[in-house]
DNA sequence: CTTCATAAAGATTATATATTCTTAAAATGA
DNA sequence: TCATTTTAAGAATATATAATCTTTATGAAG
């Protein structure tokens, strides 16, 4: 069971963190990455592949391929890699389920988890990768 | 796709915030709590079933038979019911998929989560059931 | 006692998500 | 050119979740 995002994008997000921190140019084998966060192999290079049809990845084949951003880190958000694997129906559905949740017809809890969802939205957007570098260094390094 | 709570948590939570707004302490059916919410009378037969056993939702067999809560409305809390269907993981795992997520190893965002799963907390604890009455009697008139 | 509508229980099916496997294509370097 | 390593692509499998179906037990009312 995730939290809020699905186990695509989870990793999806920790593969971004992590070129964006160690911030060579260079691309980086799939096992490397799958190695250094300890996830399946097969799996992140599927994730990454979808993200690479999305623009945020650059894949190289062959020997010496392997992936890497396609832009700076200071050019990309977290919210660009949510969007690209989960989308945004967390930031439109309503919390308990009920269709058509609006301020004309709100669920019991409307308006408390519209303030969550927008402060949510804020720590996607707030910040682009490089500003995570030195936490998630700090981090894969425990892992 | 959901939100933060499983499906079965959603219809959960929107059949007794239901029962807590009709007020009445007969039971219904689930034919008719279906109705009232326009979702599939098995599925939500089956989750107040769970519910029962949980001891929020008493149950009488047979004909004339149905569901109603097992206390008053200002005695349970949104969080009594996720609890008992989702459990608290919800509260518990990184929101990035990270293992082992603490204040010692954080994630890269998990002083920003913190804050938010604080208030998601709060959110399903600071009111009980009877609380939501108008706003869930309102809610499910325009379903 | 019989009928009927209901919850309970468990099996089954369907769907979505997660994960792995297989083959092909690409690119490097010997 | 050839061997090797890698991504790409898609198929196949596994697992979790959602939803339905079937049967049984229950209890109210005639």
């Amino acid at each position: 069971m995730t939290i809020i995002f699905s186990k695509k994008c989870e990793y999806g997000l920790q593969a971004c963190l992590y070129l964006a921190a160690i911030n060579t140019g260079a691309v980086i084998p799939s096992g490397e990455i799958a190695k250094q966060l300890k996830i399946p192999k097969e799996f992140i290079s599927k994730i990454l592949q979808s993200l690479t049809t999305s623009g945020l990845i650059y894949s190289k084949k062959g020997k010496l391929g392997g992936f890497s951003l396609a832009k700076d880190p200071s050019k990309i958000k977290l919210i660009d890699i949510v969007t690209a694997i989960d989308g945004l129906q967390l930031f439109e559905k309503c919390v308990l389920g009920f269709p058509n949740c609006s301020p004309d017809t709100p669920c019991p809890v409307h308006d408390k988890w519209g303030e969550l969802r927008t402060k949510a939205y804020q720590m996607l957007t707030d910040e682009t990768l490089d500003a995570f570098t030195e936490k998630t260094l700090r981090k894969i390094k425990n892992l």
